[in-house]
DNA sequence: GCAGTGTGCTTGCAAAAGTTAGCAGTGCGT
DNA sequence: ACGCACTGCTAACTTTTGCAAGCACACTGC
C-alpha cells in the first residue's frame, strides 16, 4: 500500500492514550496488541484491522466506533443533526423522559458550538437560560392547583433523579481519572514481575 | 487463522449478489475486487478488511453497515444503541468531549432501563429502589394521588439533569485546564514530534 | 559511577489478506 | 464436432498486517 488511508487515526489514539494517561506499553498490555503495532499506528505506519480497533477501544473505554469514525471506516456525514434527533426519538431502549433529556442537552451543546462559532462572548452559563426557558412552558400556570402541586411535585423528582444522574457522571469521569494513575502504578508492579520472570525466561 | 469469525458475510454476500442478479466476476470488477478473493469471501475462507466491504456494499449498493454487522464489526444485537451512538459520533455539530458526555448519559439511561426491566434489588443502595419501584406504578397508575406526584418530581428530574450536566461538562473542562499534567504531556508531544520527523527522515 | 526500570521505536519474520495466471465446467452458435 | 464466452474455483505469488526480539534513550536509586 503506497498510501494509507488512515485519515486522522494514530494522532486521535494518542491523543486518547495521553488523556487517559497511558504508556504505550500499558495501552498495548491492555488492548492485547503489539507494543511496536501500536507505536506504528500512532505513527500511520499501518492501518489496523477493526478487530484491533476494537480491542484498543475496549482498553481506552471508548466506543468503537469512534475509532471507525477516524479511521475512515464509518462516514461522518451528520451536519443538521437530524440524525441524531431521529436515532434518540426512535431509540427503544429509552424512555421518553430520557429521550428529552437528551435531546435537550444535546441541543444545548450545538448551541454551544453555534456560539462559539460565532465568537460571540459565551455566558457563564449559556445552557442554562434555555432550560428554564422551557420549565416554565411545562408549567402552563392556569390549571387547577391540584395539578400545578402535582407537576412541581414530579420535577422535585425529576431534579433528584438528574442529580444522581449527574452526580453519576461526575463520580465516573472522577473514576476514569483516577484509575489511571493506580491502574498505571498497579501496572507498573505487574509489568515489574512479568519483566522479571520473562528475564529469567530468556536467561535460562 | 483457525476458525475464521465471518459469521454469516459470506452467504449473506452471496445472497445479495444473486439478488442483484450478478456473477462473481461482476461484482468483484464493479467492487474493484479480486473474483477469486471474492469466490473465497463468499465460502468463508477470509475475512475481508473493513475497505473491502465498502467496496462490496457501494457495488452492491447497500450499505457498508450492513456487511460490517454481517461480518461482527458492527454488533447487531445492540443495533438500536448502534443508531444512536452512530448519529452521534459521525455528528459535525458537536465536539467529541460533548459526544463522550451524552453517550455517557446515554448509556446510564439504558443501563437504568436494563435494570429496571430485570428488577433485580439492588441491596448495595437501599434509598435507589424504593424511588425507582415509586417511579413504575407511576406509569401503571395504581395509586391516583401518588403516582401524580411522582410523575412530577420525575419531570422536575429530568429538568434539571440538563442543567447539572451542562455544570459538570463546564467544570470538566476548567479542570482539564487546569491539570498541570497536560502542560506535562504537552512538552512530550514535542519531543515525540521532533523524534518523528527524524524517523520519517530515515524512512524516506 | 552503576544497575534497574521505564519509554518509544527498529528490524526481521510469520501469518493473513488480496492478486495474478490458469483450470474445469457449462451453455450457445456455427 | 468445434470455438467462444461465461461461470466459479485452485494454486502460486505479492502485499500488508501484526508480533517477537531487541535497541537507544531517559530517569531513579544506590
Amino acid at each position: 500500500m503506497g498510501t494509507l488511508n488512515v485519515g486522522n487515526l494514530g494522532e486521535y489514539l494518542r491523543e486518547q492514550r495521553r488523556n487517559a494517561q497511558l504508556s504505550l506499553r500499558q495501552l498495548a498490555d491492555a488492548a492485547g496488541v503489539s507494543n511496536p503495532y501500536l507505536s506504528q499506528i500512532e505513527r500511520g505506519l499501518r492501518k489496523p484491522s477493526a478487530d484491533i480497533l476494537q480491542q484498543l477501544a475496549k482498553a481506552l473505554r471508548i466506543s468503537a466506533e469512534t475509532l471507525y469514525v477516524q479511521a475512515g471506516i464509518l462516514d461522518e456525514r451528520d451536519r443538521d443533526g437530524i440524525e441524531v434527533r431521529t436515532a434518540i426519538l426512535t431509540d427503544a431502549a429509552i424512555n421518553e423522559k430520557q429521550k428529552q433529556v437528551l435531546l435537550q442537552i444535546y441541543e444545548s451543546f450545538r448551541r454551544e458550538n453555534a456560539a462559539a462559532a460565532d465568537a460571540v462572548p459565551v455566558p457563564a452559563r449559556p445552557p442554562a437560560p434555555p432550560r428554564r426557558t422551557a420549565a416554565r412552558p411545562a408549567g402552563q400556570g392556569p390549571g387547577a392547583g391540584r395539578a400545578g402541586q402535582k407537576k412541581a411535585a414530579a420535577k422535585k423528582a425529576a431534579a433528584k433523579v438528574a442529580d444522581a444522574v449527574a452526580e453519576t457522571v461526575v463520580a465516573r469521569s472522577r473514576a476514569l481519572k483516577a484509575i489511571p494513575a493506580r491502574e498505571k502504578q498497579h501496572n507498573q508492579d505487574e509489568r515489574v514481575i512479568k519483566r522479571r520472570e520473562g528475564d529469567d525466561v530468556v536467561g535460562a
